[in-house]
DNA sequence: GCAAGGTC
């Protein structure tokens, strides 16, 4: 760096944002003689003076800002308009310039004019991808006007005085790579957003019938490489709840309660699907209703504060507690920082740096009537309360976390949003310099009649942040005090419970995601930045891809439609991976492994899906009716039976005769010439009800008198798909005399079907669910018309396939397994196992296997005639095994065909790592999750 | 009428 004593330089300083600039010149003018203000073109964007001294260098600094990007980029020309040019054209041809926005023209003039007057220019940007990108803007404005200009770039993660005076002494070049990142990512936004927008909405828009309201609103179907993924979030979860199949369970709850409170144990088998095992094993415990205390663990636990407050925590905490959408939250964040009261709030960083004073914010905040009290107990070292705060793994370089700035009791012209905000702020910073709260835990299991319970009790010691964040809880549960051990005497070891119930249960599909959940996938995916997240979310609703009900989203048909196109185009155009990957690109060209050119080239290229258009047609033809509209001003009469992609059209020529033809022309030279005798042709919202493939849409056509022989109407209802006979003769009339005579009507005229393929039929082809469950359908009735089996009489399934044939091979294998009712090997894993005999009307005397060994083979339970042959992992034929399980109990009970499954279900209801699946061998899941358990051969 | 990224 150049430096010399002498006469004082010029430096122009340009800050991201006028509240930086403002906070970096008072920390610099300090003890300098004085900050001086005056205005600039801009109102928001004042100049500050004062004298500094770098590296020996007298400088008279003149330091601004700008309001984040200075400039835009748009297609030049007439790639503006949306007919000036095909869409895909977008992509590679239309050129793009780079400008000064008309609002940012005045921000434009200052840098101009200051600029004209100084050696050095001193950038002041955020240190991000974008702040890089924003200093070269500026250098851009500043070098047209001055090209002598020394350029400098400061260096700073926040702006507290030590990074802001070590920045300034230690300038540096900026680095065009980090830009050159921001350039690629900007120009494919552009390219995709706008081709693809253009795209589907001229392909879309008029071609179906939208059963919804827009408001007045023009409808754009917009693609956006942020918003799609978001989409693909919301309809993903409404896909998975649609496919959800509500499964019936049985568990047994068993309470005790005494004085000292009430204990709600757990059965440790969870639940099973099988009603005939559940009662089994219900009918035991309350034969023999003595519960011995098997473990009592006691245990302290921790609950600890947040991290500091980030961006994304901030909109997910609003909208789990306050139901407030992450757009409001982040328009109320922002007043609250623009007057003062709170930090900055867009930052993703969630951990304080060394240069904070934390104590000084929680100072402020001692006043408050409502956290006050707890703020003073804070300071206070005897309360034990303080606790540095821990660190998140966030970390911008930017910005600090959100915090109060600013003591206020609530001001007049808050509203309730801003109270609510600024309220989980200082709760949320109060909270995340505490200590965690404390508690104590005792874990109790107890056996009755073999069956393991189990229940926790907790009692909370001290809850210490939980004091003042009071958007968090921690239940305590205060349960009576147990012993461990055989001996009579100690009657705590020993109890009857209070009740025991069997209860059923219904497995339920995931909720629809919230606005937090959301937020998190997001973020997971790195879709979008901190400060844009919400408005994708926005974009949701305002497109009408999505409602909001309550906290949560469910994507509309639309919404659905679009998602479902881009999945059959089977590009993963709507998921988050297209995002890392660009993501992914963009850091190799800011470390300079990638050029700039290629990644824009191949990324271009990949993107490129016109030719599916037909994809995204059949999606929406699944949800919304066809119009006779083709998105232009040709009239769409029906699909091109040639090309089978485009449509046929109704045109009219320069010399005023009529055809149908190929929107596709040349591609496609499909043609039909209407009589020549036409005045007149307008196609007509009526479908024809007789030809197919539909929809064929008739024409209304006027012929001139005289150019007809009398016997027809001057006015028909044409159809041109081959039923109507009067078309057909009048165009043959009209071909013996015209040019158009080759082979016109036998084209155009085709073969007539009796039944239209109307949409509803479509439906019901494109949706995956429906389509299984039509075919599920099906299966019942031809069970249903097929009639009882033949060996067990009963119906569901035919002779083949029944199950009694199966269970007949079972019993032979049985032979093999030890009868003695004491404890023995079980068949499967080889675990101590015990045998019980069942108590049920329908299986009096009959043995069942009830393995207690959760190490290898989980809860199995199996009658001692149909063990199956399998043993242990990775077992024999899986055929065998199922059908040996499948066998298991055929017993009636509740639930029907349900009835005769054996289910396997480990405690957590998840497979065991390190076992295989009993029933087919995998080492990969476990048998209550085998995906051939429910097939029967 | 189009994207996403800054910020007021």
């Amino acid at each position: 760096m150049a430096t010399g004593g002498g006469r004082a330089i010029k430096v122009l300083n340009v800050a991201e944002k006028p509240s930086v600039a403002k906070q970096v010149s008072s920390i610099l003018s300090r003890n300098q003689g004085g900050l001086r203000t005056r205005e600039g073109r801009s109102r928001y964007n004042k100049i500050f003076e004062f004298n500094y001294n770098i590296q020996g260098q007298q400088c008279q600094m003149m330091f601004t800002s700008v309001t984040g990007h200075l400039m835009e980029i748009e297609f030049e020309g007439r790639y503006k308009k949306w007919h000036s040019c095909d869409p895909v054209d977008l992509f590679f041809e239309a050129p793009i310039r780079k400008h000064v926005p008309q609002d940012k023209l005045d921000i434009k003039k200052t840098l101009e004019e200051e600029a004209r007057k100084c050696q050095w220019l001193v950038l002041w940007l955020d240190g991000d991808r974008e702040g890089e990108n924003i200093a070269f803007e500026v250098v851009e404005v500043c070098s047209s006007v001055n090209s002598h200009l020394n350029i400098w770039r400061a260096r700073f993660s926040s702006t507290s005085d030590r990074e802001i005076q070590q920045a300034v002494q230690q300038l540096v070049r900026p680095n065009q790579l980090f830009s050159d990142a921001v350039d690629v990512r900007q120009e494919i936004d552009l390219r995709i957003g706008a081709s693809f927008t253009r795209f589907q909405t001229m392909l879309l828009k008029d071609a179906f019938a939208f059963n919804f309201s827009t408001d007045g609103r023009n409808l754009v179907l917009s693609y956006g490489p942020c918003q799609f993924p978001t989409l693909g979030f919301v309809v993903e979860r409404y896909w998975e709840i649609q496919a959800h199949e509500p499964e019936e369970f049985w568990k047994i709850q068993c309470s005790h309660t005494t004085d000292d409170g009430t204990a709600n144990f757990n059965w440790m088998r969870e639940h099973l699907f099988d009603y005939t095992c559940a009662v089994i094993l219900y009918e035991m415990c309350v034969q023999e209703p003595i519960a011995t205390v098997t473990e009592v663990k006691p245990a302290e636990k921790l609950k600890y504060p947040p991290y500091p407050l980030n961006t994304i925590e901030l909109g997910k905490r609003a909208s789990r507690y306050f139901r407030m959408s992450s757009e409001q939250t982040m328009k109320i964040a922002e007043e609250l920082y623009t007057s003062g009261f709170i930090s900055y709030p867009r930052t993703e960083t969630d951990s304080f740096g060394p240069g904070m004073d934390l104590r000084i914010l929680v100072q402020q905040q001692q006043e408050h009537p409502e956290w006050g009290p707890y703020a003073q107990r804070l300071l206070d070292p005897s309360s034990g309360l303080w606790r540095n705060p821990s660190n998140g793994k966030h970390d911008d370089k930017a910005h600090p976390p959100i915090h109060p700035t600013k003591f206020s009791l609530g001001e007049s012209n808050w509203r309730e949003d801003h109270r609510k905000i600024y309220e989980l702020v200082v709760r949320h910073y109060l909270a995340c310099v505490s200590q965690p709260a404390i508690s104590a835990e005792t874990t109790v299991k107890i056996d009755i009649a073999g069956e393991m319970f189990k229940v926790l009790g907790r009692t909370i010691v001290a809850k210490n942040y939980l004091d003042v964040y009071r958007f968090e809880s921690w239940g305590g549960s205060l349960i009576p005090n147990y012993t461990v051990g055989q001996q009579w005497w100690l009657k705590t070891s020993q109890f009857t419970p209070t009740s025991m119930t069997l209860e059923s249960g219904v497995t339920r599909p995931p909720p629809l995601l919230s606005e937090s959940d959301l937020l998190d996938r997001m973020d997971q995916a790195g879709i979008g930045t901190d400060a844009t997240m919400h408005d994708h979310i926005k974009k949701l609703t305002d497109r009408f891809y999505a409602t909001k009900e309550g906290s949560q989203f469910k994507p509309t048909n639309l919404g659905e439609a679009l998602v479902m196109g881009y999945d059959d185009m089977g590009k993963d155009l709507w998921r988050p991976k297209l995002r890392s990957m660009m993501e992914e690109d963009m850091k190799a060209v800011s470390l300079g492994t990638k050029r700039k050119e290629n990644v824009l080239a191949i990324c271009l290229q990949q993107m490129k899906t016109r030719e599916q258009k037909e994809m995204l047609f059949k999606a929406f033809e699944v949800f919304f009716d066809r119009t006779n509209r083709t998105g232009g001003d040709a009239q769409r009469v029906r699909k091109c039976d040639v090309c089978q992609e485009s449509d046929l059209v109704l045109k009219k020529t320069q010399n005023g005769k009529f055809m149908v033809s190929c929107s596709a022309y040349p591609l496609c030279a499909n043609t039909i010439w209407l009589p020549g005798s036409l005045s007149e042709a307008t196609v007509t919202p009526t479908v024809c009800d007789r030809c197919s493939p539909g929809p064929i849409f008739k024409i209304q056509l006027t012929f001139r008198r005289l150019e007809i022989p009398p016997q027809f109407n001057l006015s028909h209802l044409g159809c041109v798909g081959g039923c109507d006979d009067t078309l057909k003769e009048l165009m043959e009339l009209s071909n013996s005399g015209h040019r158009n005579s080759s082979n016109a009507p036998a084209r155009g005229v085709g073969t007539t079907a009796p039944s239209r393929n109307n949409a509803q039929n479509n439906r019901q082809q494109q949706q995956p669910q429906r389509q299984q469950q039509s075919q599920q359908q099906q299966q019942q009735q031809q069970q249903q018309q097929q009639g009882p089996c033949n060996f067990c009489h009963q119906t569901g399934h035919a002779s083949s396939d029944c199950y009694s044939l199966t269970s007949q091979n079972g019993n032979a294998r049985s032979q093999r397994v030890n009868s003695n009712n004491g404890p023995i090997p079980c068949p499967v894993c080889e675990s101590p196992c015990s045998l019980t005999t069942a108590n049920t009307e329908s299986n009096r005397g009959r043995k069942f296997y009830s393995c207690k060994s959760t190490e290898r083979c989980s809860f199995f339970v199996c009658w001692e005639d149909e063990v199956p042959t399998t043993r242990g992992r990775g077992s024999s034929s899986a055929t065998t095994s199922r059908r040996g399980s499948r066998g298991g109990i055929r017993s009636g009970g509740r639930g029907g065909a349900n009835g005769s499954d054996v289910r396997f279900v480990s405690a957590t209801g998840e497979p065991v790592s390190g076992r295989s699946c009993f029933i087919c061998g995998d080492p990969s899941h476990f048998a209550n999750v085998c995906p051939s358990r429910g097939t029967r051969n």
